[in-house]
DNA sequence: CGGTTCCTTTGACTTAAGTCACAAAGTCAT
DNA sequence: ATGACTTTGTGACTTAAGTCAAAGGAACCG
């Protein structure tokens, strides 16, 4: 994937940054591909960087009581980070590779320098993290429903996380045991 | 409050916005004064506001089968708004005071715009958000916990609650039921 | 091919938290 | 104060979901 190709795939995301801008852009872009189980932020660790998932998943987890507790899955198209790396802080929780993936990789300082002249980028940062944002009070209205209705919340939303997750990480992110949503599954 | 007032309120606040910016900012600001009850933002409408709390408190929730689920209070020095607000889009919470409040209020579009020339305002938006999102963040973490522990990280976390909200808005914010909220405030 | 290992399902039992019903204590207006 | 209304606390019971334990299935590897 080269300048060319990472430029087509902005573009495809966000047509707001345009002309001058773009190329700026890009260039704080660099292209990687990285195998399953690859970590790309880890606890406690301060990240400089974000990802733009061109090919695969990934999850984001913390631990505790040594168990990992899932709070989201990204697929091809979605920017992966933790609002900590915009604000600079160490992670609470760790990134990881579900699949073998191809990724966009933007360093946040290089790209938040960017903004200062460039309002385009200014605005596209804000916009990545109101929809984020969005997308945290979404996981809290999830959490409130009773369990079996977070299930089938998850099937109609995002039928897909269903052929890409395995049922225990799914679980997890659901916020019950893996038996129990085994059992929503069987259920009538 | 007159415009001084509110400079020094905001510099109070913020120290990013300097200078000529500072005082666009403060043109798209006004003060009012509202009575206990009174709905900043109300569900299923678009709000152009965000307000910081001068004085007072606010809680914001939604209705779930009828009941009110409480999402976050706020009380002086807090910005408040939805992410539906940055984005434009109806809000799916309703914003209400819990007592008498004294605000702040800002004209989001005029806000908005001004950040289009001027960084430091793009910047002070962005890190509302972001530390908006972290906060979501926060709440996500205190609702995976079992609910005694959710009592007592707000806690400690937040002692201040106990003393200005109902514990009936306290159970429904910490996802439990007033009675088990009882019980865990009267246990050894 | 057989043997690990991991993931998922199922069953029996336990426990955390909710519901319902009622009592006690506060708040407020008259 | 007095009565109406709201908020909080307690007890008895129910239920949802978790835990523990065991057993099939897939996938993985020599």
């Amino acid at each position: 994937m080269n300048q060319t190709d990472i430029q087509d795939f902005l573009q495809g995301l966000q047509s707001q940054v345009n002309g001058d801008a773009l190329d700026e852009v890009v260039a704080c872009c660099s292209f990687i591909q990285l195998t399953r189980g690859a970590k790309l932020i880890e606890t406690g660790k301060r990240h400089p960087f974000l990802y733009l998932i061109v090919q695969g998943s990934a999850k984001s987890y913390y631990l505790s009581e040594g168990k990992e507790v899932c709070t989201w899955f990204a697929f091809e198209g979605e920017v992966v980070s933790t609002m900590s790396t915009f604000a600079g802080h160490p992670s609470n929780e760790t990134v990881e590779l579900l699949e073998d993936a191809a990724l966009i990789r933007i360093h946040v300082k290089d790209f938040k320098a960017l903004s200062v002249n460039r309002a385009s980028v200014a605005r596209l940062i804000t916009e990545w993290v109101v929809e984020h944002a969005i997308f945290l009070e979404s996981l809290l209205y999830l959490q409130s429903l009773p369990v079996k209705m977070r299930y089938e919340h998850i099937l109609e939303a995002r039928p897909e996380i269903l052929q890409r997750v395995s049922l225990t990480d799914l679980a997890s992110f659901l916020g019950m045991s893996r038996e129990s949503l085994s059992r929503i599954r069987s259920a009538p």
